[in-house]
Formats: structure tokens, sequence, C-alpha cells
DNA sequence: TGAACGCGGACCAATTCGGTCCTGATTCAA
DNA sequence: TTGAATCAGGACCGAATTGGTCCGCGTTCA
């Protein structure tokens, strides 16, 4: 169930990649393409598909490319891979264009709800400089704080205010 | 990337049922299946698949039925969603039958092998127990660790290992 | 003895997915 | 000015997955 597309593991290597040559930083997909052996065509849609979502701006004709269109550290991966993930939610009825045939008893929607807010928060801290460097450490080692407590506390909070 | 397959939906929707109807606890797929509104035929195989994971048991004959074969407590989400997703893993190298037909200098596993163990890890902690009664509160509430820390943290921690 | 029930294989239609191909537009450089 | 390089994107394809149905079998209890 956690499974990213391939077209997301290409969106995710391109950045890394042109992260990493950051030099004065334009990389054409044929380049890209042959560096890193993917499919030079369909990388070429993963590339635009990160264009339109804003994460690259692109050169056309001779000479040209993609570059990043900002540092790396302010790219979340989510950003990277919601381009090619038709839905990000655990669930389809808690999706945009989201409908569910089963009737509006669903005994199981609220807590997915709940579930589906929590994993988006966890992965919403997630950026690409991580895939770079692991030693940019974060020293703040806190608590084991768990899907499961934080996923209960919120919903005990909501319920609360329920009533 | 994170959308559980509908088998997995009635899996859970059936485990929620059963533990509430807790009474002497035997519940048939055509009971269960026009109660929460799900197709008999596919809610069979569901219930297969759990009472094949050790979940449940099952009871032949007239009047016989399914039973859950332990307290909801020490049921896992992941315990009842598992025999329906094919695999758990954000990536498919880091999968048991696990083979990636890309050659093998992916840029992408490394990282992905620290984020997938640490998903795996949130999951874990997650009981069904918490789908039913959201008043079952923990008041732990911790510090609010992120995915991003503790994943780097413990990459580090590898890195570190590794030299 | 027969109805209620679990067991499980065969099958199907729709969708998704990874990938290829081909036809433009641009734009730079020779 | 010409042409190669490069992005842009639609059309198409085969394979796999998914959600679902159908049907026949074995077991067990009333
Ligand atoms: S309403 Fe229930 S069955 Fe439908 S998508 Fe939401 S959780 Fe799943
Ligand atoms: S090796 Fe790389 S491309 Fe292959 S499955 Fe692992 S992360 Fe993805």
């Amino acid at each position: 169930m956690f499974k990213v597309s391939r077209k997301s593991e290409y969106a995710l290597i391109a950045v890394q990649h042109m992260a990493r040559r950051a030099r004065d930083g334009v990389t054409s997909v044929a380049e890209l393409a042959q560096a890193e052996n993917i499919p030079p065509d369909i990388l070429a849609k993963v590339l635009q598909g990160l264009k339109r979502a804003g994460l690259l701006t692109a050169a056309k004709g001779a000479g040209g490319g993609y570059r990043l269109s900002r540092p790396v550290q302010e790219i979340q991966f989510l950003d990277v891979v919601r381009p090619f993930e038709e839905q990000l939610s655990v669930v389809t009825c808690q999706n945009d264009h989201g409908g569910c045939d089963r009737g509006g008893d669903c005994t199981l929607r609220d807590p997915m709800k709940v579930l589906n807010a929590f994993v988006l928060r966890q992965f919403s801290n997630l950026t690409m400089d991580m895939f770079l460097s692991p030693h940019k450490l974060v020293h703040h080692a806190r608590a084991d704080v768990t899907i499961a407590e934080s996923a209960l506390h919120r919903w005990s909070a909501e319920a609360d205010v329920a009533g």
C-alpha cells in the first residue's frame, strides 16, 4: 500500500541528480537518461510533469535543458511525487475528486481520515536534501512518538470538540 | 501512493464489525455482508484471507461463521491489511521477492530503505482498537517527531557504522 | 437428509502502468 | 539562414492489477 510509482522514482532520481551536479545547473533529458539509466521517452514526461509542478524550469533549443527552480532543501518529497500519484490519500473518500460508491454510513471513514491526515503531515516534513546527504544530521532526536499515539491523540481531540 | 486496496478496507470493516458485536462472537459472511453493505462473494474471500492470516477462526456448517481469534487490541492494522496488499514496501527493491530490473547502482536505494523501515515501524504500532474507541486516549502526547528527523537520525547512524 | 455455511478455483471487465512512437514548437549555434 | 538540439505532448500498446461474479465442492449441524 505504500509503493510509489516508477515515474515517481524517476522523478526522485532526477531531482537527486540535478541537485548533485548543481554546477550551473542545466541538464538535458538525454544526458540525465543516460547517466541514470532511465528510458529517455518516459523520463521526458516525468520532467515535464515536474516542470508543470513548478519544480523545474525548462530551456528549449540547443544547449537547453532543465534546472531546479529552487534549492533542494526547499523541495518536499511529496512535491516531487505528487504529479505522478493519482491520489495521496489512504482512502478514496478522502480525495478531492473523492466519491465512494458505498453508502454514507461507512464506519471506516472517520478513523481513516485521521490516519490520512497524520501520514500526510509526517511526509510533508521530508525534504529532498535528505536524499543526498546522510550526514546532514538532526540532533533533535526526540522521543519516539508513533503514529498510534499521535493519531489517537488527535482523534480524541476532535471527538471532544464534536461533543 | 498510500491508498489501501478495497479488499483491505473490507477487511478493516469486518474486524471492526466483529469486534463491536463481540457478544459471543460468531458472524456469518452473509450476515456481515448485509450489515455492512459489502458484496457477499468478495467479502467471503476477504474473510478467508483473514483466516489464513490467523486473525479469524472459522466454523463450518449451519450456524457457523467467523470469530476473531484474539482480542482486538492485539490485532495490528498491518496484520489486517497485509493479506490483501501485494507489497507493503515503499519501493520494489525493498521487497522479499524483491528484484528491480534497473542496474544495481540506484542512488535512491539507500534513502528509500531507511524511509521504508521507518514507515513500517510507525504503522506497526497501530492496533485495531483505535478504529473503535476514539476515547481510548493516550496521554503521552510527546514531542512532535517527524519522519524527517527520525529517518535522518537512523540513516546517519547507519552511515556511521558503515564507515 | 438437506439447508447453512465455509472453501476456493475459474473467469471477466475495467483500470492502471510502464513504455514506445511520432509529430510539433522553439531556440540556439554554426 | 539553416539545421540540429531540445522541450511539449498526444496517440497508442501490452501487461499487470483490481474489483467483482459465478460456480462447484466439502463440511457440519438441525
Ligand atoms: S467511505 Fe469507507 S469504504 Fe468508501 S473510501 Fe471511505 S473508508 Fe473506504
Ligand atoms: S533499486 Fe532504485 S529504482 Fe529499483 S526499486 Fe529500488 S529504489 Fe526503485
